[in-house]
DNA sequence: CCGCACTGAATGCATCTGCATCAATCTTGA
DNA sequence: TCAAGATTGATGCAGATGCATTCAGTGCGG
């Protein structure tokens, strides 16, 4: 299995190694200069303000945001300092607790989302024609379902748990709101 | 210029902040199970072997990798510490230096080189055909140009005060080798 | 020759990240 | 029912990163 890698492949790699950061670059900066916290706040705010009762258990987030746990629980903790989210006892499981998104986070996530939009607009909606777009989507969903496998190798002698996840899932995720 | 922002525009934005860094992520692990440094030092060697006489100044080599001056300088470190590197002396501009390629360090670039590729491969160049690829980089391509625009705005007013980041974005960088 | 602005590079410090581990609690199954 | 194992969430620590500053050297205008 020696294939030969393509100069387009290579082209095509050297772009999404720098096209992107750069654009969350740029987004990111025209958050920060609004003001705003970096992104991944909004996220989470998302999340919880979207949940049945604004609430959330850490563990979910977590799945929902695609972050490792001390992330998660680094990240509420900044939420809950700024009173943007409450923690809350979780009766049914005493090891868990519940995470709530407080009015204030609320507000924010909306005001955010006005800014975060027109940045996202600026960066990517105009630079692309919706059919544009939309292609782009299918070319990268292509490259989605590839590291499932690392982490079955990973434990390949442990439990063959066969946890791969092959989240090519649809856009259910962070961004959209309103 | 209240433009709307389309969906087809939301969907590509969510896929363009989670897909290459996935990819990233998948190619940085074979490396690693490898026994390889980061890509970092890959690009670094490689910019390095590639000059005219195996050194660059630190200013070019920044330049060619698009990171903060502050992170090559650190870079420069490690790849010294690490005996791939060496500093030279730059007599015609006592402030600067001249870092040089050693044999180790051309011999690690080109060992890396082809686990590198293979991961390239493995996780880009075999998902897509090549006239997909190329399309790809079109898209991707039209993307790029956004933040240059704010490099020129900072450098506008530069004069001004503007404490604002000039930040070049962090990317990675020159893959192409042999 | 001097003063002054600028460039090249390093570094102190604060923050962020990842990893490993911990304690508490839940679940399972013998 | 209880021990073994799995889950939840927090945290100590090391390394990475970003920011601002510092230091040395250059080059220009006077």
């Amino acid at each position: 299995m020696k294939r030969k890698l393509s100069t387009e492949a290579t082209a095509a790699w050297i772009r999404l190694m720098r096209v992107p950061s750069r654009v969350l670059d740029c987004v990111e900066q025209d958050l920060k200069k609004a003001g705003y916290p970096p992104l991944a706040w909004y996220d989470a705010l998302l999340e919880l303000s979207r949940a049945p009762s604004g609430e959330l258990r850490p563990v979910e987030l977590e799945r929902q945001m695609l972050i490792p746990q001390y992330s998660t629980s680094r990240l509420i903790d900044k939420l809950v300092d700024e009173g943007l989210a409450a923690r809350r006892e979780c009766k049914i499981d005493k090891r868990g607790q519940f995470v709530e998104i407080t009015e204030a986070g609320r507000d924010l996530q909306k005001r955010m989302w006005s800014a975060y939009s027109a940045a996202i607009d600026k960066h990517v909606g105009s630079k692309l024609s919706d059919a544009e777009a939309a292609r782009l989507c299918g070319l990268l969903d292509r490259l989605g379902c590839s590291c499932s496998d690392a982490k079955a190798d990973a434990k390949a002698d442990a439990k063959a748990d066969t946890k791969s996840e092959t989240k090519a899932a649809p856009a259910r995720d962070s961004v959209p709101a309103r």
